[in-house]
DNA sequence: TAGATTGTTAATCGATTAACAATC
DNA sequence: TAGATTGTTAATCGATTAACAATC
């Protein structure tokens, strides 16, 4: 299944959410593409890819579907993460809001310095020398790196001894990781960066915005 | 040109920078291929599109590569960018440090509350009022959202009403944008939901990682 | 030269879109 | 029923890869 369906289908979910509070009960597929800017055949066919159903001319029903959603994508059930690296970057993440309502809670920041910012009522920030033990005793699946450039490597491969099995990486490199382990990359500078690309190219050519 | 064309001629840049600290002259796109993950078939056809040319048997000049890369993506000119929200996220963009080897520096953010962090020697954070006017007076093309999610879109205008073209915008919905404008979104809860995906789907199936 | 690598064309692959029969 | 929408198949589109002649 490729990574641009599941990312869709979030992006579904969290429209069905939007509509749900403005009190819809049913949505059609001409509604959930507009609010995430694709056609509605790409909609039914993701539908479809995963034995979502309607019905023939009712649409579908926003809470069975968020529920069937939710299920997929394993939102339905509480997730624990960790982060590697407590600087500006990790600090922020621990205190970010938006992965509450996703089921997702970090439960550690670990720090080669860990005296950053180890505050009651906060997740405890960890010597980075306890990350491992961590993991293994608490089965976490996911990590999220923060750390600088030079030490993501090493943190990858830590996680992984560990147990953990997907990582999110801030890092601008490219993780060498075992079979099966998932890395998605976030890299900022080179968001910017393709931004700025398509803002300068000349407009004109038929060439500027995909 | 495609969105992915370009992120990869900067994933080429960061690897050639890598590459140049450990003494090499020249590359072969198979070196490159192997740095970012792609097939040497794809690192010469993204040259040849934008007239990258190397020798026929001695490969690219990583000096005259990186010199004309840094000139497609605009990375040899400084470029200024303002950042909406000085919360969690918003404080921590300020200090990234990853902006600055791409050229890119933060010049300001804005709060309603601008008290946040006004702090001798960092970025000043003004009140959101003063944004449109300051995005017109010093011609800034580039905006950050970090904001909550119910604000994002009232931001995103008026960056608009003050003439900034690209938005990279890290608040989870779809920003309504005029023609011509540039909107890169990065979506946290998403990237970790999406790696949640695909550790949770049996492997042995055929599907999982793509 | 012989061998290796580029640059480019053609083939392949996968993802998106259009179309339409089924049907509520 | 007539009209509208789904579910699915076929067509299209674009991006990636393979192949190979050119050539350093």
């Amino acid at each position: 299944m490729s990574k641009h369906t599941i990312i869709r289908l979030s992006r579904y979910k969290n429209a069905l959410y939007r509509f749900e509070s403005l009190g819809f009960v049913k949505v059609f597929s001409d509604n959930l593409a507009d609010a995430i800017g694709v056609t509605p055949s790409q909609v039914r066919k993701d539908f479809s890819m995963f034995g979502l159903s309607g019905n023939k001319r009712g649409g579908y029903k926003v809470d069975e579907l968020l529920a069937k959603l939710n299920e997929i994508l394993g939102t339905n059930k509480a997730h624990n993460v960790i982060v590697a690296g407590a600087g500006n970057l990790g600090s922020a993440l621990i205190k970010y809001k938006g992965f509450e309502k996703e089921n997702i809670k970090i439960t550690a920041a670990f720090d080669i310095d860990h005296s950053k910012g180890e505050r009651a009522g906060e997740i405890p920030v960890k010597p980075f020398d306890e990350m491992q033990e961590y993991v293994r005793q608490n089965d976490i699946r996911v990590g999220i790196i923060a750390v600088p450039d030079m030490a993501a490597q090493h943190v990858a491969d830590v996680m992984m001894a560990g147990g953990i099995k997907g990582i999110l990486n801030f890092a601008p490199i490219r993780l060498r990781v075992d079979e099966g382990i998932v890395v998605n990359n976030v890299n900022l500078a080179l968001e910017l960066e393709n931004i700025i690309y398509f803002i300068c190219v000349p407009m004109g050519s038929g060439k500027g915005i995909k």
